[in-house]
RNA sequence: GGACAGUUAGCUCAGCUGGUGGAGCAUCGCCCUUACAAGGCGGGGGUCACAAGUUCAAGUCUUGUACUGUCCACCA
């Protein structure tokens, strides 16, 4: 295919090649192949999700590294699969039962699960189809879903051996209750937000006395629940009333007052209500104290028996009782407005109750140490700011509720003997008691945190618990990429499991990359109706502009600005490359490029050209080597816009003219390769379009075609590296840039030709003029071109001085000379800035003997330049203003 | 209350080990030059948040201040 239209139109081409690749099982690596291992597992998304901007910058990132990784000779396995997503997925099926005017307690827990399944077997691909679409290199053959059979194969046994090992307990807990969802939840689970809220101030009698303490408040609501009033030990207000009893409002039952350091003297009045089961500070002191532990809202935020007369009411309507009656006997003290943080469930955003009951944890204090240990010595967190908060948590942490009492997800392997109260854990259900043979065994209701899964997936996805030879081959993963968000959920958990079971960390790696915001910098949500959908980005400016709109902004810790019309523009980006491609097809012909001997290669557009594609070759090589992705695209970018199209294009079009068969040859075989490197450079960030132009794209008889997703990245060419001619290409890039700013200023039309007369500053300017005298012609847009050591030029002429070759142009006709004149004082201007900067460094005797050598040397080139420059320009201004006068005298 | 980041051109951001401040977009001027108007060429625009310090030399290193943002935390 030789022709390919004017513009690009991604939709066709995309649609091709991203049913080739998976249809070719191109990404589909055998253990057995050669290379090194290089593995990635997918931050598996919701099973319920669809593709945001987020996933988007994920995927793309470690799309860019695996392909690059293939490109390097590795043998690389990128496991894609989904999360079940427990609370979530199961909100999203009681959605749509209630549309049926149904809960799931009237389909009972198997028919409801059944449901799920159903749910998922009918929309838990639209995500998978979307990482389709976005090109992702994964091995489809390998796809996982954590609650797919292996996977809770590993899960049962983890479970069982971390309860054998005494790292999994049951016990009564104050955790994070959501009455919405109606389950546990884990301490990350919940969000704290600030909120303003009241602060009442309460009297509390004390028993056979005058005497009253003042407590504050936040929350009336648990007032039937308190168990007894406590303040500092050294606080000299209330330390008389220690021991005494003081008297619950309107309930009247008999509180201890009690001392404890935890108090903190300086908040509202010092003294506190303790309420051990509707608080995580009262729990604590409740144990301490050994009060008494009364519950008086339940798991649906009523208020329970407990609460007296408040019984029956939501915790709301209690609130505002409870508050009435108080005042009406006259103890509601003051009322303040306080801001305060408030806890909400990270999936439905109600508000968070503290509930006391029993749980199911994972005692992630005693495999934190190891974990934290592993960083940087095993595990490297980039970037490194990072590493300090993986710390603090670890160091901080305690022990994790695991149970969720939803019906989705992996329920408890753990029986209770009805007959003796046994308790069996075990991986496969038990048909009778160990302890007394009964057949009466209950399982737990409960199912696990889905994160409990999620920990396990380096490993489980290879296959564990049984030995595989793609574990063998492929753990440790090379390196995990996500979201800085949830490195305490998921990473962290990961770490620890991967160590207690697998005995090694599951990755060498960790990239934490952005998050992708707004323009304006807010978060993306829904709510706020900012969201960038990348499916529908996709489908205005393709995928490839999407991709490199990602990797271009991907940056080492710093949040991504995203708008619209930034990957607008890098369409531009991905036009730019179809067109060149369009010339260097059409230039071609029908001709097969013939390979010439590049360490002898003439032309020097030709050679600078090649040099500086060894150069972006090894810089996008260590800039992904070091997940310095927005480097990788730079270069890509500037080495495609600036060098290739804008200067090589143009100073190739005089050989594409050219009768010598060897000069047009040599240039075409030139274009060729560097389209041809260039494009395995952009497919890591830009697979499509890169593929579509290395398919159209001809190789010389000598080679066979292969699909650009199996071609290696490109050998390094150290015959090509030449600098010397890449400072000649660029004076005579100076040169050309010198007349179009002549040109341009003094408004000629571009299209107008001039004659160029040029002093050399030396032989080798001359050498470079004259050979490139054809390219100087065409590219300048010259009528003639002297290069002579005796300027005869007009006095009327234009002059720049470049790397101190003296160019005159004759200005004739109706130009404006003032103009000239104008501009001529503006460089001088310039020139005399710098000339003055570079002389005082240089009279700094400081200067000269203590900085190091070859900068002395630099400085003293750069002023010599500097120096010469303002002389020549200066003699052509002396005479350009005689012309001047001339010209007003005539 | 702790921890961490950011502050560079109108906007979004690069600037590695200190040595005359860069890119893209936007803006202005000129061009439909046979790959590309989703384009070409040229120009303008910055006491690099502020202050002190180290140094011959600071956007770059140190400390402090201000503002912005994020995360963590049990202030009732």
């Amino acid at each position: 295919m030789a022709e390919i239209s004017s513009g690009y139109e991604p939709k066709a081409v995309e649609e091709k090649w991203r049913k080739h690749w998976e249809e070719a099982r191109i990404f589909t690596p055998n253990p057995d192949d050669p290379g090194e291992a290089y593995s990635i597992v997918i931050p598996p998304p919701n099973v319920t999700g669809a593709l945001h901007i987020g996933h988007a910058l994920n995927l793309t990132l470690i799309d860019v590294l695996c392909r690059h990784a293939r490109q390097k000779g590795k043998n690389v396995l990128w496991i894609p699969g989904t999360d079940h997503a427990g609370i979530a997925t199961q909100n999203v099926v009681e959605r749509a039962l209630k549309k049926e005017g149904k809960r799931r307690q009237d389909l009972g827990r198997e028919a409801f699960i059944e449901r799920v399944w159903q749910w998922r077997e009918e929309y838990g691909h639209r995500i998978l189809d979307q990482i389709r679409f976005l090109g992702c290199s994964v091995d489809w053959t390998r796809l996982r879903f954590t609650m797919d059979e292996g996977l809770s194969k590993a899960v049962r046994r983890v479970f069982v051996k971390l309860y054998n090992e005494g790292l999994i307990y049951k016990g009564d807990y104050i955790i994070n209750w959501c009455s919405r969802c109606h389950t546990a939840l884990a301490d990350d689970e919940v969000e704290h937000e600030d909120k303003k809220g009241h602060l009442w101030s309460i009297r509390y009698h004390i028993e056979g006395s005058d005497e009253s303490i003042v407590v504050a408040t936040t929350r009336p609501e648990t007032l039937p629940g308190d168990t007894a009033l406590c303040v500092h030990p050294e606080d000299e207000r209330y330390s008389h009333l220690v021991g005494k009893m003081a008297i619950l409002p309107i309930l009247g039952r008999r509180l201890p007052i009690i001392a404890d350091s935890y108090v903190d003297r300086s908040f509202g009045t010092g003294a506190l209500k303790v309420t051990p089961c509707h608080d995580p500070n009262d729990w604590m002191l409740g144990k301490r104290h050994n009060l008494e532990f009364i519950q008086v809202i339940d798991e649906n935020g009523i208020m329970k028996a407990e609460s007296g007369p408040y019984e029956g009411l939501t915790k709301e309507a209690c609130r505002e009782r409870i508050v009435e009656d108080i005042e009406k006997e006259g103890d509601l003290v003051s009322v303040s407005d306080l801001t305060h943080a408030v806890g909400h469930c990270y999936r439905c955003h109600t508000v968070v109750e503290p509930h006391v009951s029993t749980q199911w944890f994972v005692a992630t204090t005693k495999l934190a140490p190891k974990a934290r240990a592993a960083v940087p010595a095993l595990t490297k967190i980039l970037p490194e700011t990072w590493v300090k908060t993986y710390y603090h948590w670890l160091d901080t942490i305690r022990d994790w509720c695991i149970s969720r009492q939803i019906w989705w997800g992996h329920r408890i392997p753990a029986w209770t003997c009805e007959h003796c109260g046994k308790l069996v854990v075990a991986e496969e259900s038990p048909t009778v008691c160990p302890a007394c043979g009964k057949t009466d065994l209950i399982q737990e209701e409960d199912v696990l945190d889905t994160w409990f899964s999620s920990s396990l997936w380096p490993f489980s996805t290879m296959g564990w618990p049984d030995s595989t030879k793609d574990l063998e081959r492929w753990y440790p993963t090379s390196v995990l990429v996500t979201g800085f968000d949830i490195i305490f959920f998921w990473v962290a958990r990961m770490m620890m499991m991967g160590q207690h079971f697998m005995g090694r960390v599951p990755f060498a790696d960790v990239y934490l990359h952005a998050l992708v915001r707004d323009a304006s910098g807010r978060k993306m949500s829904k709510s706020l109706g900012n969201v960038i959908d990348p499916v529908l980005m996709i489908e205005k400016y393709g995928c490839d502009a999407l991709r490199f709109t990602l990797t271009a902004f991907a940056a080492m810790g710093r949040d991504i600005r995203l708008s619209e019309e930034r990957i607008e523009g890098y369409r531009h980006f991905v036009n730019k490359l179809w067109n060149a491609a369009r010339f260097t097809l059409m230039n071609l012909g029908d001709a097969k490029p013939v390979p010439c001997n590049l360490s002898a290669i003439e032309g020097l557009h030709n050679q600078w050209i090649l040099h500086a594609l060894e150069g972006a070759k090894k810089d996008v090589d260590a800039a992904l080597t070091d997940y310095r992705f927005n480097d990788a695209a730079q270069t890509c970018y500037k080495f495609l816009w600036s060098s290739f199209c804008d200067w090589y294009l143009e100073l190739v079009k005089p050989d594409m003219q050219s009768e010598d068969t060897v000069v047009r040859d040599r240039a075409r075989y030139v274009l060729w390769l560097v389209l041809r490197e260039l494009l395995v450079l952009l497919h890591p960030i830009m697979p499509f379009v890169t593929a579509e132009i290395w398919d159209a794209l001809p190789v010389p008889d000598s080679e066979e075609k292969k699909e650009l997703a199996c071609e290696p990245y490109p050998p390094e060419r150290p015959e090509c590296v030449r600098q010397k001619e890449a400072d000649a290409m660029e004076f005579l890039q100076g040169v050309i840039v010198a007349v179009r700013t002549v040109k341009a200023e003094l408004s000629i039309s571009p299209a107008k030709t001039l004659h160029l007369m040029a002093k050399p500053n030396s032989q080798e300017q001359r050498a470079v003029l004259e050979e490139n005298r054809e390219v100087l012609l065409t590219v300048a847009r010259l009528s003639e071109l002297t290069v002579t050591d005796e300027l005869n030029a007009p006095k009327a002429s234009a002059s720049e001085v470049v790397s101190g070759c003296q160019l005159v142009v004759p200005l004739l006709g109706a130009v404006d000379l003032k103009g000239e004149l104008a501009r001529l004082d503006k460089q001088l201007g310039k020139l005399e800035k710098n000339l003055e900067s570079v002389n005082r460094c240089l009279a700094d005797q400081n200067f000269i003997q203590r900085a190091q050598k070859d900068v002395v040397d630099n400085k003293r080139a750069l002023a010599a330049e500097l120096l010469d420059n303002k002389a020549k320009l200066e003699t052509m201004r002396r005479r350009f203003a005689e012309a001047i006068e001339e010209e007003s005298a005539r």
